[in-house]
DNA sequence: GCAAGGTC
């Protein structure tokens, strides 16, 4: 038997070809030059085989529709919840489709190596499309891993199974809906804007995306708080006891009161008898947990917060040292190291570093790398970790410093927690209580390596309880509450998380795509707030009553498409309720589409043009009757056609342009790619009124 | 020229 091993990039392919193959493994270039294919022998199902492995670079097919609904200017965008669409190969994966062809024909079986989650699943469905056309009698099996380690990828492969169609089915829903709501909003809000405010959005598009959204919801929500804020004054004691050149500080019990004259009395009950007994003293072991195993979304954030370094940026370098081959794959959701990884020697490499050298020889001395394990797995990638030592000073900046944020959070979770002492002494000073505290590390370990973490020490005097002394100063202090700060990089991220908008694989680009859009920018560099165009939208779509920028409208699909993955839901069920939701939502946005108009004009200095459409065309089909409406702006720049959705796959000898000329070519176009595709038409338009 | 999800 012979067989081909498909993964979803090079890098899995390789590393699960030397597992499988104990390193015997010989390699040839496949006929895109990232792809490589790898040989070697191993036993399948009882059975001495043949293996080929090669691999993909994520997904193979991507969505498009056809003909006339590929143009913008042809089709109503209502259309495009219905339109037939396709699946073709994308562009410049070409040739990796062609190398699975040419070498799935020796093969008389196959096996998927995709990532273990939703998308590599459809992944998986992907290459047994494009195999089984080829060779239709393939015996297909799935590799289940939960990890790419020896023992893990031989576990899978003596315990093939079968693809999981559900889990897939899914994905094609979701692919499909991101698609046609994606497609329809974008071209709406583009065209009409436009139109209306041909001087603000000149060319731009106004994309509609069911991750950017909710995104840009994020940041006005938070805005939004900042700006309605209320201070409400409150009014606190303090106490402060200075001597031998220690000044402590102590806390009122009470907190603060929102009443002066209250506040006002209890300071003066103070003031008059000032005496403070020390009614208690407590010392107490506290400690600082040291980080879990590196995931992206954290490293992202780290990036973002500490180094100042955008995700998408962090991202990119990310990519580039794991190219170079310095620190392990960067798109993770795991914080656990397997059992079987070799921590000792990974530490090791590090010895030598004149920063962190010394820190890195104190682990292997105590005990070894004792990192804490999470609980998170995405069952394909190990937590972020160097992978090889490089002198800092051969890589350009940002890079060093990623690396070596890196490396740090990998040595501090191979350390320690920090420990330390937490004195607590509790005054009474006329029946008022307050307390300070004193902080005594006794064991910074891990934070020697970690500077992105603060702790410090903070002296207090020497205490006994019962004792008494009189404060340096009891003071009545007033303050104001105050609002929440506006959103970071970091803690959208952190959002998006929380409410499963996007994945750890696209926070990033998200952020990127608005921030592109001019729906949200950035305030002082640090923090996002939502731009004209951006809150604009948002305001448009609630006065129609939408909260397309609220995260449960994509909530309530992931919860259905789980429902899927598990059999509960048929795909063809889900897809004609979402459809026909967001259709609806479209019909409302078309007809009351002059209030987003009027929330727009409030945020531009621009007037709008009140009736956008005065310059279209209808055009009516004598035959179906259907109605469409075109620019005269189009009309102009090539006549609008038609393109009947059930005959699409009908080569035809003639087609039909709107203005009721025949074309007499064979009724094939060519898309934006130089492809071409087959449309017609039986229908005959003409030009109403 | 549109989405989001993979990935080089």
């Amino acid at each position: 038997m012979k067989y081909l091993n498909v993964a979803e990039k090079n890098n899995a392919a390789k590393n699960i070809a030397i597992h499988l193959s104990q390193g015997t493994q010989i390699w040839r270039e496949g006929l895109l030059q990232y792809n490589k294919i790898y040989e070697f022998e191993a036993e399948v199902l009882g059975q001495k085989s043949q293996m080929v492995m090669t691999s993909l670079s994520g997904h193979l097919l991507t969505l498009d529709f056809y003909g006339a609904y590929k143009n913008w200017q042809s089709c109503n965008p209502l259309e495009l919840f219905d339109a037939e669409v396709f699946k073709s190969c994308i562009i410049k994966y070409e040739e990796i489709k062609k190398t699975l062809e040419r070498e799935v024909r020796g093969c008389q079986g196959l096996i998927i190596w995709t990532d273990c989650d939703r998308e590599g699943e459809n992944i998986g469905f992907q290459i047994i499309e494009v195999c089984s056309a080829v060779k239709n009698d393939l015996k297909i099996f799935r590799a289940k891993f939960s990890a790419i380690t020896e023992f893990s990828v031989k576990i899978a492969l003596q315990n093939l199974e079968q693809p999981n169609k559900n889990i897939s089915d899914a994905v094609d829903v979701r692919q499909e809906l991101d698609f046609r709501i994606g497609a329809a909003f974008t071209r709406f809000q583009t065209l009409r804007l436009r139109k209306v405010f041909p001087k603000t959005i000149g060319k731009s598009v106004v994309s509609y995306g069911s991750c950017q959204f909710p995104t840009l919801g994020f940041v006005v929500e938070r805005y939004r708080a900042v700006e309605n804020f209320v201070a409400e004054p409150f009014w606190k004691l303090t106490v402060n006891h200075t001597m031998n050149g220690l000044s402590v500080d102590f806390n009122w019990e009470r907190v603060r009161l929102f009443d002066q004259k209250a506040c006002r009395v209890l300071h003066d009950t103070c003031k008059e008898s000032p005496l403070a007994t020390v009614t208690d003293v407590t010392t107490k072991p506290k400690s600082k947990r040291r980080p879990l195993p590196l995931t992206t979304v954290e490293f992202e954030k780290l990036a973002s917060r500490k180094l100042n370094i955008n995700a998408k940026k962090a991202m990119d370098f990310a990519e580039k040292l794991y190219m170079d081959g310095l620190t392990s794959y960067p798109r993770t959701e795991t914080n656990e190291f397997p059992e079987e990884m070799n921590l000792e020697q990974l530490v090791g490499l590090h010895t030598d570093d004149p920063n962190w050298g010394a820190f890195a020889q104190n682990i292997l001395d105590n005990g070894g790398p004792t990192p804490r394990q999470g609980n998170k797995s995405d069952g394909a990638h190990p937590p972020i970790y160097p992978t090889k030592y490089i002198d800092g000073q051969l890589l350009k900046l940002p890079e060093r410093r990623l690396y070596e944020l890196i490396v740090r959070s990998f040595l501090a979770c191979c350390s320690k927690d920090a420990q330390g002492q937490e004195t607590t002494a509790t005054i009474n000073i006329a029946n008022e209580v307050f307390s300070g505290n004193g902080l005594m590390i006794t064991a910074r370990n891990y934070l020697d390596v970690y500077p992105y973490d603060d702790w410090s020490s903070t002296e207090i005097h020497v205490y006994q309880s019962g004792q008494t002394f009189n404060p340096s100063c009891i003071d009545l202090v007033d303050g104001s509450t105050s609002p929440p700060n506006l959103l970071t990089e970091a803690d959208l991220i952190e959002l998006m998380e929380e409410h499963g908008i996007g994945t750890d694989a696209t926070h990033a680009n998200h952020i990127e795509k608005i921030k592109e859009r001019s729906y949200v920018k950035l305030d002082d560099g640090i923090t996002f707030v939502p731009d004209l165009l951006g809150m604009g939208l948002v305001e448009g779509y609630e006065r129609i009553g939408l909260n397309l920028s609220k995260p449960h409208l994509r909530a309530q699909f992931e919860a259905d498409l789980k429902a899927i993955s598990e059999g509960r839901k048929q795909p063809q069920v889900v897809m004609a309720e979402q459809v026909a939701k967001y259709k609806e939502v479209y019909l409302k946005v078309t007809a009351e589409a002059n209030k987003i108009d009027g929330a727009l004009a409030e945020r531009f200095s621009e007037k709008p043009n009140t009736d956008p459409n005065k310059d279209n065309v209808m055009c009516e089909c004598r035959l179906t009757c259907k109605k469409l409406t075109v620019s005269k702006e189009s009309q102009n720049k090539g006549r609008p056609f038609y393109a009947c959705p059930k005959d699409i796959k009908k080569r035809c000898k003639f087609f039909q342009w709107a203005d009721g000329e025949t074309s007499t070519s064979s009724g094939w176009s060519t898309n934006g790619r130089g492809r071409k595709r087959a449309y017609s038409s039986s229908d005959e338009w003409t030009y109403g009124e």
